[in-house]
DNA sequence: TCTACACACTTGTCTAGTTGTATAGGAATT
DNA sequence: AATTCCTATACAACTAGACAAGTGTGTAGA
């Protein structure tokens, strides 16, 4: 318990403090849940909302961040690391002494849009297998993805899809041995509610979305990409060559 | 204060706008079976409740209806989905500096500090040229920039930059005929008050920041640049050479 | 071949708990 | 007198888990 000296501190930032402070000495770690709103209150012996004043200070500091319904939870930093632009993201991962993973949140095949029709030259309507998921590093969310292939030209890609989920060799196994990126375009955006609550930031914050086209040796478009990162925490870096 | 992102929307909503959108354009065709709840709560990454609110919402407007114990199907047939080709303002990163016109915010010497002492490579303290202003395109602000340059090099250079406003112009008069972009780092921000003003869009606003590094033909450091883009405004296309 | 049954899966419903937000007001400080 | 800090209450939004009800499929048995 933190002593009251005379020219008293807010109770707020005490127990922010005291928070905080528990964080940093590990009692609570990397994605472990808080106890309720309720429980600090009454350990504290304060009101709820005087709780909820300390753990939005944590929040804006970026320690923590917090699910309704679910709970408090404290943020796993990931460290800043750059992508260059040989885009293979788990090679860069690696390098930078991070775990890439990824968690699929949507593989289909569905007829295209005229958008993606466009994008990958195929004529209206054609089939299009749709991979989209979250890019982790060490758990920790850093960017959500979306990779439109055409369907004809690659047909069992979705198969290889669930079973590695690495978009290089799943291209491999379909007889795509290489693929170079044709464009890469670059803008920021506001985050929508959904993409706030996969990348856990706050709703409307800053995203860097980038949208693609890898060809193949050919020249013939394999992928149309999007991917959408948390501004901060991550920078890309482009390097020519 | 921290920022106030647009009226904040409920999280079934979006799920609603998201389905009800790929509906419109085609994904889910009539008659098909949407994914199970199951898989939508997953894919969105929200409780099973919460995509129920939406699919009540799709079933109220008779976009889809529902059979206890077999699926979710579409009702409805994809409206006709126009694509709006917009005019983009496209900005080649290799080609950063030559914008329609610029207004100078601040054109002075002083020392460097660290940071930019790095970026450099000059010794600390090392007098630097400091070029702020905007970029516009039919006088609409685009960009915010703010370039340094090494004032012991290049010690004719700010005199140049008041007359042409062009900065590869004022480098070559100072004997550096050409240079070469050595890195970008891209990543995305909230516009602080100030930026906001400049660049006449809401305060947080999501805007694209670039960091980077030119060199002269001998591959020393000529200038350290950075720029914040109108999120909204701007694509960024990087072309491989 | 047909039937009956088991089983996995899906939608429908219910209860309880947690965070987010709004409103109102008392007490201490400036 | 105004502001800040904190309390108090109520409700909205979302999560979590459990179970009921209905569907589709495979299988064993007659």
């Amino acid at each position: 318990m933190t002593v009251m000296p005379p020219p008293r501190r807010a109770l707020w930032k005490s127990i922010a403090a005291t928070l905080s402070d528990e964080i940093a000495q590990g009692h609570y770690t990397q994605g472990a849940r808080l106890p309720t709103e309720a429980e600090l209150a009454s350990r504290f012996g304060v009101n709820r909302h005087t709780v909820r004043h300390a753990l939005t200070d944590l929040a804006d500091r970026g320690l923590t961040h917090s699910r309704r319904g679910a709970g408090v939870y404290v943020t796993a930093r990931p460290t800043e690391y750059a992508i260059g632009r040989r885009v293979r993201f788990h090679q860069n991962l690696a390098a930078s002494g991070q775990t890439a993973s990824r968690q699929v949140l949507r593989l289909e095949t569905r007829p295209c849009d005229p958008r993606e029709a466009e994008a990958l030259a195929l004529s209206a309507g054609a089939p299009v297998h749709v991979y989209e998921g979250l890019s982790l590093a060490d758990g920790a969310p850093l960017a959500m993805f979306r990779s439109i292939f055409p369907a004809d030209r690659l047909p069992g890609l979705r198969a290889h899809l669930s079973e590695t989920q690495s978009i290089t060799q799943a291209l491999a196994r379909e007889g795509v041995s290489d693929y170079t990126r044709a464009s890469t375009r670059l803008t920021a955006k506001a985050a929508n509610p959904i993409l706030a609550l996969h990348l856990r930031i706050p709703d409307g914050a800053p995203v860097l979305r980038t949208v693609s086209i890898n060809l193949d040796l050919q020249g013939r478009p394999v992928e149309y990409g999007h991917a959408w990162f948390a501004g901060d925490r991550i920078t890309l870096t482009v390097t020519p060559e």
